[in-house]
DNA sequence: CTGAAAGCGCTTACAG
DNA sequence: CTGAAAGCGCTTACAG
């Protein structure tokens, strides 16, 4: 690297073409590793490059090729780890694919999910990872990206509907499945008097937990009294608070399905506030298998979703998309995992 | 939107220069606000815009103009929720300054670092905010970024030194003033075998605390035995194993100021097994705040180190950087709170 | 106020 | 095997 050079402005294939005697489109050629060139012309140019310390502008060769070299990754919610950890699974498949991940994050916004989508996709993305913001619509989003750029919808579904709308990838989780293997789990333990706590009806992901949780109540047999369902906002101070809901009639539930860990920690919280003993008194499975689970008083049976190849999963898709646009839309379903701990490990007490 | 347009190729300044009868030229003053350009061709101009859904290709303007919408951001651990909301506030400013957000994980590993810089340079992002791996030098980097692109060093030193690393901005936790806080904390108690848990002593903000710990203790002539410190790897299970060691000499620590939330959380978790009740029978602090913190029983008493604020500030420094290519280096230290909970609310006992 | 022309850094038929 | 030429989609002096 020649440091009075570089600290100027960017070399480029001219100056390498000018370096060694040939013309810029046989430094092209080397670049992209054609066979075409001389094994000797090929030397010579590859010194020259390393010896002015060129560096590739991807953006230029876009440009002139018609091809992206970025996907487009927008997340309602960063800061979660869930969404951390599919993230950087996300950008370890695409880094390995010669793609660059162009991040946006909506905070869970429908508005900045607009304009976060209407700046990317300025940047010419080859397609775009979303995971919507909750009461995000089809109709935007589609305005937003136009019809040319691929979309995969990764954890929940938009609202509204559109014939466009159907020709997008999906990647769900399987909640309905995860929700009936925790109530089965807490059905096998002798749990008749079950619970369907936290979370609002509203949303597709707990509407989908909820079946799951009524299919397996319905396959034992066990009739679902209405106070067994307790709606909180999905956060662990919610559901601390609204504990006491569950003890406001006879009949009162021995054990809960919670939507999700936060919602089942909070519930723990609640549960140790009024003196019962969660794992003791009261049986327990949440959603998700957050860090947390693993290591609270009593560790969590949870549903591990595996966000890390979930991120891995949704590139691959992507990637598949762009090499074959004209393919049939997907939906994958992604399986979730039972993790059986203490906190659901004991029959009913009270 | 003529869907059938839209779904053969994309709209360019000639489709839309043709379709209202003005040059391309023209289109483009429209496009970038020129005040020259006349208020009734604008208004043609801008409905020829909409009707024909045209998308700017800020790929190509940015290589015409030799400018850049782009930032890079380098992160070790995305999975981390330290390093997700650091991320969540880089993107947040970014966004506002119309810059897109490059994201590439390194997941600790100083050899993808390099493979993850050279392809995000290739990019042309117009700067760089990095949080090195550990064991990253400045040798590597530097040649993997050269000498044109800013880079803005977030959190922890590079090995090694270069004349030109010295020109980098950097952005620091106040590591030091932090586990002094901590200490002076617990001195105030009444505890004066203070122990200092955890992390390896080859990392720079290991040894930072270290240097805040052991000033907090000289200046209250406590005088430190050798037994308090224990070397852990940064994680819970690791530090859970290594409680023993705070208790195999004469002399054993009543607290500890941890080098993380994770190490403190984990040595709860040790000192549970042996009996000995945190918070009422041993004093524990732990760095980082993370959302557990406030959570565990009994309540970590903690540094909180505020990543998104940090993530926006790192966004500003670099923001104001590429404003200012020629203005000295920066380097800003970032204040950490420390937040008292029930871990550390009390006495000596033991 | 508007248009013709040159050029950002690359790639790719097409000749030779 | 190599070079001259055209062009990706923009911007920007420069004329007029």
């Amino acid at each position: 690297m020649e440091s009075s050079a570089s600290i100027r402005r960017k070399i480029t294939l001219n100056d390498i073409a000018a370096g060694c005697g040939v013309s810029r489109a046989t430094v092209s050629l080397v670049l992209r590793g054609s066979p075409l060139v001389n094994k000797n012309t090929r030397a010579r140019v590859e010194d020259e490059l390393r010896r002015q310390g060129y560096v590739y502008n991807r953006a230029a060769a876009n440009l002139r090729r018609r091809t992206s070299s970025s996907v487009a990754l927008v997340l309602n919610d960063l800061a979660n780890p869930f969404f951390a950890e599919f993230a950087a699974g996300v950008d370890e498949v695409l880094a390995e694919g010669e793609f660059v991940t162009l991040l946006g994050n909506t905070g869970e916004s429908a508005e900045r999910e607009q304009a976060v989508l209407g700046s990317l996709i300025e940047h010419g993305p080859g397609g775009i990872i979303l995971s919507p913001a909750e009461g995000s619509d089809a109709r935007h989003v589609l305005a937003a990206v136009g019809t040319q750029t691929p979309v995969l919808l990764f954890n929940r579904e938009l609202g509204g509907s559109l014939p466009e709308y159907a020709h997008w990838d999906r990647l769900m989780l399987d909640n309905q499945r995860g929700a009936k293997l925790a109530t089965q789990h807490l059905l096998e333990q002798g749990h008749r008097r079950i619970a369907f706590f936290g979370g609002h009806d509203d949303s597709s992901s707990v509407h989908q937990r909820l079946d799951g949780y009524r299919e397996a109540m319905h396959e034992a047999g066990v009739d679902v009294l209405p106070h067994w369902r307790v709606e909180t906002a999905p956060t662990r101070m919610d559901a601390a608070r609204a504990t006491e809901q569950l003890f406001a009639h006879d009949a009162a539930p021995t054990a809960a399905v919670c939507y999700n860990d936060a919602v089942a920690l909070g519930l723990m919280l609640g549960l140790n506030q009024r003196g019962i003993k969660p794992g003791e008194d009261f049986a327990i499975t949440g959603f998700d298998d957050v860090a947390e689970a693993a290591f609270s008083t009593p560790p969590l049976t949870t549903l591990a979703t595996d966000p890390r190849a979930r991120g891995r999963q949704a590139a691959q898709i992507l990637l598949a998309r762009l090499r074959n646009p004209q393919a049939d839309a997907t939906t994958t379903v992604a399986p979730v995992t039972l993790v059986i701990r203490e906190s659901s490990a004991h029959p009913p007490r009270s």
